[in-house]
DNA sequence: TCTTAAATATGATTTTTATCATAAAATATT
DNA sequence: AATATTTTATGATAAAAATCATATTTAAGA
């Protein structure tokens, strides 16, 4: 998909974040891996790129672990996936053309761009408090 | 992208066929690389599947090479992408949840599931024919 | 201040994807 | 029939992505 396992992983692993921390309940990486069926090494690595770019937050030491302030709660999903696979992944030429806009488009590039942009403008809009909200509600969910 | 690298190239060549191609006028693997900027020995790899499945044809010897029938060219660019990537590339939840669907949706479906269907929908309604008229009257280009 | 429990930094390994290379099979031309 | 030219089949290598492992740093609590 357009989206890398990496930043699948990330999504998942910061909603579970949201729905599960906050500033007096941190959660170390080994309780999350298990929950959300993502190898907890892999976690820790990705949440130290989050962490360096401030979109969750971390203590470390006995009683510490990762949480979202609620800072980290309104800002947006797609800078998860912006910082994991980089914002070309998103926006780049279909056919990875280097010269691909609509003044000279590829031939893909009517098909599948107003329907990509309207995804890329989606992302922008949805916090990570919305989406968690959501799975609170009932309306989507999280684990497996 | 939602599109691998060798999808990529494959549609690029494929839409080389369809502009410069037809059963008198063969184009071998080694005239096609150059102008799409594509590595010749990758494409003759992924032309194999695709004359496997019937998308483009192919004879070999002296004279032979590659090149699209009108029945070729009345295919839908999405069989390429099928058969090149896999069906699921395209259709797999964003989160590659297991259970993903309107019942049960992941927190990305709602924002994502719609613009992705009109992409699908588009890129089956697509034929190669279609694409390469567009770039033929200049809607749209190929090359780089 | 010592011990313990956590993240952090770094790098090694494995797997997948992309790329390259070559011998075999087929066809047109002589 | 022989030769040259092209695809086809197969597999080898390289690069990138995913996964795993471990030593270091930080903070809490005794």
């Amino acid at each position: 998909m357009m989206l890398s396992n990496s930043s699948k992983y990330a999504v998942k692993a910061v909603l579970y974040l949201a729905l599960h921390s906050n500033e007096d309940h941190k959660i170390m990486v080994k309780d999350i891996a298990k929950p959300i069926n993502v190898p907890q090494a892999y976690i820790a690595k990705l949440f130290q790129q989050l962490v360096k770019e401030s979109i969750i937050s971390s203590t470390r030491g006995p009683k510490g672990g990762f949480y979202l302030t609620t800072e980290n709660k309104n800002q947006s999903v797609i800078k998860i996936l912006n910082i994991i696979d980089g914002e070309k992944r998103l926006t780049s030429c279909m056919l990875s053309l280097e010269k691909c806009d609509e003044d000279k488009p590829c031939p893909l590039h009517a098909i599948l761009s107003p329907s990509r942009n309207k995804i890329i403008e989606n992302l922008k809009d949805k916090t990570l408090e919305e989406l968690a909200l959501d799975v609170k509600q009932g309306y989507s969910y999280l684990p497996l």
